[in-house]
RNA sequence: GCGCCGGUGGUCUAGUGGUAGGACAUGAGCUUCCCAAGCUCAUAGCCCGGGUUCAAUUCCCGGCCGGCGCACCA
């Protein structure tokens, strides 16, 4: 298919456009219309039915703005701040950093400022990698990836509009895991907007600067939880592990189920269950699975804090993207708001018996210390306590040594109230380890309505037809009079309000001819067609519309029913619609699978 | 951010130094009309700014936006 097609449907049918056209539009930024935003809170609500309510997981929802000094914590200040360099003769565009790193002895060039790297750039006579010339005294920019903005008035407090939504459930974390009544493992799931101030925005939904993430934080005790394998061990995965992608020109996937690359330690086990609930949740909106695959990172491609990544990707004019990524995060964000912050991020975990153990500890006279050390005495305590830890055999002699600030003191061991006591253990505190499910809601839309597109022929007519499933289909069933007159007009308004009543999304339409409002709802990816025809008004004979039935009574005429796909109908009883569509919906049944008999043109 | 190409109704597109034509779509009406039929009428457009010129949608410069390639993608 062709993606221009795509889009253009996209925006002549109200699925997305790019923003704010009156004023030039902006890059990186769309809007989703009417049928794309139905789209969207279907395959959202179709996530957190799968890895929210199946999963016992919670949702939350958290600020897109948070303080700088999360983001100090979690590092992406640091490694936000790319400093750019561009060449003047041949146009590229180069780390600055990554040049000095390369060109001389100096590490961690990034801690620089911009000007100083322009300096080294200058002092060291470094030239564009790629062509040689000369780059001497030109500017370093600094280009940071996340969008700041003040916090109140003035600039006193930055702020920073989150680059990913997970941030906003690690930092939460010391009242969350209250809220889990401190029991490992626990799942907190979100949906929600992040921000990145791209170089470039491609491909219309697939690199955008705002764009929805739904996210789980699994937090598991690295040491004992394990995932229920058999509830997914099944399912088959199309895997592109990260030695496949190394040794050969050629792709080279291989196919195992959850269980087995579990087993064969291909996969992670718990990155394993989520593969396989990921899999499950991407066929079910309508991604096409041979065009689907999990890869794994590279090891010079996995974050720093990942101990093994595999994205779900998508395949689109043969270009593969990135829909998801299943992260085993380790402890890291949470040690390093630990560290950060003033709050407590473990959770105690009870032993199942108590233990008894030995341990050294001091309780010095600080009737001695204050006067000795004065105001170092605290930290004269504290060292000893650190050393009582360490080092029980120091406090065998007369006098202890400890340091203090490169200082040497000597306090006689008498003074420093050493023991050796049995301490009863009921736990310890953990550090739960993460399990990220990843999910790119837009790249999830986008790949559901490109796998969606055909074009075929119909009775030697061309057909657009958007093959949406119909759990995510914004529009569920069109309703039409044959004509708009003699009453089927108004049947078939009377029909479309109570469908409406049944909770299913119907639209109404009388304009044009019958084929050409079947071929609009094709195009729209609406699944099923409902026709009041002159039988139905035949069924509904002698009754005015005020002796009609209404309510729960019943109507006893009956309707056609049109299947986008097939261009099939059967002929149904008014009355049965909003059950038989419901389960539709649901996929309780299927259009192939109704016995009414097929209505003839 | 760099390079190449491009920007005309909602969509696709023709064309021009003297402000624009088509197709599809849309709306109203006619046609007893089950898979984009026909007829009549209607709505609607030259990306923005500057320059050259009597006159710019057209030529020049810059910007914005898009496509592709490079770089970037924690």
């Amino acid at each position: 298919m062709s993606r221009s097609n795509l889009v253009e449907l996209a925006k002549r049918r109200g699925y997305f456009f790019q923003s704010a056209g009156a004023y030039g539009g902006v890059s990186g930024f769309y809007t989703y219309g009417p049928q794309g935003a139905t789209l969207k809170d279907n395959v959202e609500d179709a996530w957190r039915e799968r890895f929210g309510v199946q999963e016992g997981h919670r949702e939350i929802d958290a600020p897109t703005v948070m303080p700088e000094a999360v983001f100090e914590a979690s590092g992406h200040l640091d490694t936000f701040d790319d400093m750019l360099v561009a060449c003047p003769e041949c146009g590229a565009s180069h780390r600055a950093d990554h040049l000095i790193e390369d060109n001389t002895d100096i590490e961690e060039a990034e801690s620089f400022a911009p000007e100083e790297i322009a300096d080294l750039v200058a002092e060291h006579d470094i030239q564009c990698p790629n062509c040689g010339t000369e780059l001497a005294g030109e500017p370093v920019e600094e280009f940071n990836l996340m969008f700041e903005t003040n916090i109140g008035p003035g600039d006193a407090s930055t702020g920073y509009l989150r680059p990913e939504t997970a941030q906003g459930i690690f930092v939460e974390f010391p009242q969350l895991a209250e809220y889990a009544r401190n029991q490992l493992p626990f799942g907190i799931t979100q949906i929600g907007k992040a921000y990145r101030n791209e170089i470039s925005p491609r491909n219309s939904l697939v690199r955008t600067r705002e764009f929805t993430q739904a996210e789980l934080e699994h937090f598991v005790d690295p040491n004992e939880d394990e995932p229920l394998i058999e509830r997914v061990a099944d399912v088959e995965l199309t895997l592109y592990p990260a030695e496949k992608q190394a040794e050969s020109e050629e792709t080279e996937y291989v196919t195992r189920t959850v269980r087995e690359a579990v087993d064969e330690g291909l996969v992670h086990e718990w990155v394993a269950y989520y593969l396989g609930v990921g899999k499950q949740w991407y066929e079910s909106i309508g991604v096409d699975m041979d065009r689907f695959r999990f890869r794994q990172h590279l090891s010079g491609e996995l974050a720093h804090y990942a101990a093994d990544c595999w994205d779900a990707e998508g395949e689109i004019d043969g270009d593969w993207y990135e829909l998801a990524g299943f992260a085993y995060r380790s402890d890291y964000d949470l040690s390093k708001h630990d560290e950060y912050s003033d709050d407590d991020f473990t959770v105690f975990k009870q032993y199942d018996e108590s233990k008894v153990v030995e341990r050294a500890t001091v309780d010095p006279d600080m009737s001695y210390l204050g006067p000795e050390f004065g105001g170092g005495a605290a930290d004269v305590a504290a060292e000893l306590e650190l050393l009582a830890e360490r080092d029980r055999a120091a406090f065998e002699d007369e006098a202890v040594t400890v340091s203090v600030d490169g200082e040497e003191h000597e306090i006689p061991t008498e003074k420093t109230g050493f023991a050796v006591e049995e301490v009863k253990e009921t736990g310890e505190q953990i550090m739960p380890h993460v399990i990220e499910p990843s999910i790119g809601v837009d790249r999830a839309v986008y790949t559901v309505l490109v796998h969606a597109y055909s074009e075929d022929e119909v009775e030697g007519e061309q057909r657009t037809r958007l093959a949406l499933d119909p759990g995510v289909a914004p529009t569920f069933v069109g309703v039409f009079p044959l004509m708009d007159k003699d009453g089927m007009g108004e049947l078939a308004r009377e029909l479309t309000d109570e469908l409406r009543a049944e909770g299913l999304a119907a639209t109404y339409d009388d304009s044009g001819n019958i084929g050409r409002r079947y071929r609009r709802q094709d195009e729209v990816g609406t699944p099923f067609c409902v026709t009041v025809d002159y039988d139905s008004l035949e069924d509904s004979e002698g009754q005015r519309a005020s002796e009609r039935p209404s309510g729960d009574e019943p109507r006893g005429y009956t309707v056609t029913l049109r299947e986008r796909d097939s261009t099939e109908q059967v002929r149904v009883p008014v009355d049965d619609l909003p059950d038989l569509l419901a389960d539709l919906r649901e996929g309780e049944t299927t259009f192939s699978e109704l016995d009414a008999p097929a209505a003839e043109q």
